[in-house]
DNA sequence: CTCTTATTGTGATTTTTTTCACATAATACA
DNA sequence: TGTATTATGTGAAAAAAATCACAATAAGAG
């Protein structure tokens, strides 16, 4: 199986929820209608939807029901994904009540933080757990996933912590940029980013 | 003045909070440390500044200081841009909170929602307002941006709402696909694809 | 049963993006 | 003052991504 870019997962992804969401009525769905809805070209989605394996039918487009199902299997939905997130703040809360996230397989074990009064509440049904309690868990759970919340002072300290004791994948959410080994990814949510990227499409 | 790619302003950005934390105690930067941080060639960096009309100095790379301010100039970070958060839930008042939206421009005027117990109480400074002056209020302050925090199956109604009213830029942070007419642009913030793209990084 | 039409699947082409490679030149140091 | 070094700036090449174009074909109408 060759791989896959960010690219095409990206598209993937935003095709599953469509399914989801938009079209959860239909039983077929044809390339032209979501490229319509997502503003591609429509033999760029066949493309993609060719390297989940699906077949179409002429006349009537894709089957629903297989293509998310495809879709889910392609981008690995179903595995069990385990994270901590660190930082309890506003945003970290936020992704703790984020419903969709078990849908794809995303489990989130606990929150950390060194608020001593969030120490030991419960957030979302998740405990929120001493930020000392951090290297222990994560080498004896295990973890290689963290969501990173907390404020850009303390993230690169947050970071190194959580690198010695086994992460390997940190879902930055922090406007900073860290230094990691080359053996650790960071994807930077820069919502900054996204901001600016949408406002440029006024060439439209 | 040329059309500047999505990928180069997400990576200006970037750039540009590595100046603002990472970096901040250095007056020259090489493109070779940018690109080292963040897993970039060096080449590619330093084309991204040329777009900005940065010239480096030989022996010694950029004056940070004068890249911050380029790179702020080039992706128009000190243009105002008004935003209404549609959507007083956790999502949308963590972002209310995020305290760089205001060193980069965005300016948000207001939260709106349509539960009775939220409505004319305070968050992060701003007025949560009723949903029903949403039209009302869009078209008498011009407002062009919305940043969409409501529940998946209110998404459409809203955008409709929204984009009748001149909405012409949505930031939807919901898991939906939204139909919207060809003159409207949205920004999917899809945090399922994000994490999906940050494990597919394992060819590393 | 035949014809029209809508839609797929994909090879070829084009466009965009990234990487490579290296001439150029300023700095620091001996 | 001269030399070695280190970093820029950018053309050329390569790689990746998107678009174009169209043959194939199944569905549905009549």
């Amino acid at each position: 199986m060759t791989a896959i870019s960010n690219k095409v997962i990206n598209r993937l992804t935003l095709y599953h929820c469509l399914l989801k969401y938009t079209c959860k009525g239909n039983s077929f769905i044809a390339s032209s209608k979501i490229a319509d809805l997502l503003d591609l070209d429509d033999s760029l989605v066949r493309k993609d939807i060719a390297l989940c394996g699906v077949l179409g039918h002429k006349k009537q487009g894709y089957v629903v029901a297989e293509l998310k199902k495809s879709i889910e299997q392609k981008l690995g939905f179903s595995d069990r994904k385990e994270v901590f997130i660190i930082g309890a703040g506003r945003l970290g809360t936020a992704l703790i009540h984020y419903a969709d996230f078990k849908d794809y397989g995303i489990d989130i074990l606990a929150l950390f933080d060194n608020n001593p009064n969030k120490i030991g509440k419960e957030e979302g049904g998740k405990r929120i757990i001493s930020l000392e309690k951090l290297p222990n868990l994560i080498s004896r759970i295990n973890i290689k996933n963290i969501i990173l919340t907390v404020p850009p002072y303390a993230a690169q300290e947050v970071t190194d912590y959580a690198v010695k004791y086994g992460v390997r994948f940190i879902w930055n959410f922090t406007p900073t940029v860290l230094k990691v080994p080359k053996s650790v990814t960071v994807y930077n949510e820069n919502v900054i980013s996204s901001f600016m990227q949408m406002q440029n499409s006024k060439n439209k």
